[in-house]
DNA sequence: GACTTTGGTTACTCGGGCGTAACCTTACGC
DNA sequence: GCGTAAGGTTACGCCCGAGTAACCAAAGTC
């Protein structure tokens, strides 16, 4: 009966620091599929391989658990799009970049990208963190717009820059949404018609103009 | 105590259809607000003025419930777009007619806007719901484009212009958020705004061209 | 003026799920 | 080798909120 011991190899015991992730794993998994209410403290401590109270000790209560699902999907968001948009680059290609990385980030992480917009949006105790965030990305948007404006000598108020960036923005997530429901369809390309739509505009497509990417796909 | 039949006079007893608006009005005040699993039937009822078997009694569970607020705002919003975007008139002049009836519709419902929206997405008994409305709207969109595209000789594929509506209905949707969260703001200037966008896109804008509005604000 | 339908209420049941108390056991420091 | 902390468990308390049973009263109806 002691042999016991080791008769079940399966490692464990793990140190605290990959427990976390794996429980964030579980969580994210959970809440997007269910939604915040809906989601179980129980399912997520199933799906990670732990007991409840484990993960009451290392994360805390279940609003707590989600902001820290928040902050960890969207800091990786953010620093993908930020370390494949350099500053010092001409605009579009910044639009260009920051849209593949966007859009590559969000393939790669469904349940994140789902947990971040269509979970966070709505309950108000995490309608702050993703407003904060969402923030961050229109006023990102709005420089690259402004600097591009003052490159050719115009100048556009505050207000109207924000409602473009957030037009934008909104169009991203949109198809963002398609993507995460379209297994089939391709980051890359998603990116490509963002760019078009945003770059050149409806207008503009309308004239038979096209934006090509300065990478040509392989 | 027999008097106090009369004592007050505040006018119990309604008619039926009458309750049940106040019922949809009270639920999709508070679904906006809370959330759909964080709002109580309860405090639903009490803001209706009513007591609870009520509320079961005339519209049912709690999802039924909610798809009613659902199909209520849908409704109203649609026949809202539908109303002042006839088919007979130019794109430009439709997409227009149809962004301000929009707009103006979110402006002055942004409960059931937030309910339509904000909350709606994430819960899969009613993803569905709105889905389908989306991809009407998508549809409608997506064939404005189309039929103004062979007007001009051109022809593009449907994935294509499918993702273009996407992208335009996400940006109008964002809009309509960022309205819900300035109540300052005024629903026809950013229906002037999102026209542009769409309609002259940002590299349109960015060489400094305006679309106006057909009839100048008073 | 009895009979029924419609509008309305109070007061419960009952289940689910958050959060915890109490307890076990493997590793590590010394 | 032994104390102690870190990793882990089972089993429960307890509250909240969906849904209901049982009952009441004002309006129509004939």
């Amino acid at each position: 009966m002691l042999a016991r011991v080791s008769s079940t190899p399966t490692f464990k015991r793990l140190p605290r620091a990959v427990r976390e992730q794996q429980m964030l794993d579980a969580a994210v998994k959970v809440f997007s599929r269910r939604g915040f209410h809906a989601a179980s403290m129980d399912e997520i401590a199933e799906d990670a391989g732990i007991s409840k109270p484990m993960v009451y000790a290392y994360l805390g209560t279940k609003e707590e658990l989600f902001v820290a699902c928040l902050h960890r999907e969207g800091t990786r968001m953010m620093e993908a799009i930020a370390g494949a948009a350099a500053p010092d680059l001409p605009a579009d290609e910044r639009l260009w970049r920051g849209l593949r990385a966007f859009f590559g980030f969000v393939g790669a992480h469904r349940d994140g990208w789902a947990v971040l917009y269509r979970q966070a949006r709505g309950s108000q105790p995490f309608a702050g963190e993703l407003a904060a965030m969402r923030a961050r990305l229109v006023e990102v948007v709005a420089g690259m717009l402004d600097h591009a404006l003052r490159a050719e000598g115009r100048e556009v108020g505050e207000t109207e820059l924000e409602v473009v960036a957030y037009a934008l923005v909104g169009a991203t997530e949109s198809l963002a949404d398609w993507l995460a429901d379209h297994p089939e369809a391709d980051p890359e390309k998603t990116a490509t018609r963002m760019m078009n739509a945003a770059w050149l505009g409806a207008g503009q497509l309308l004239r038979g103009a096209t934006w090509r990417p300065p990478t040509p796909p392989a």
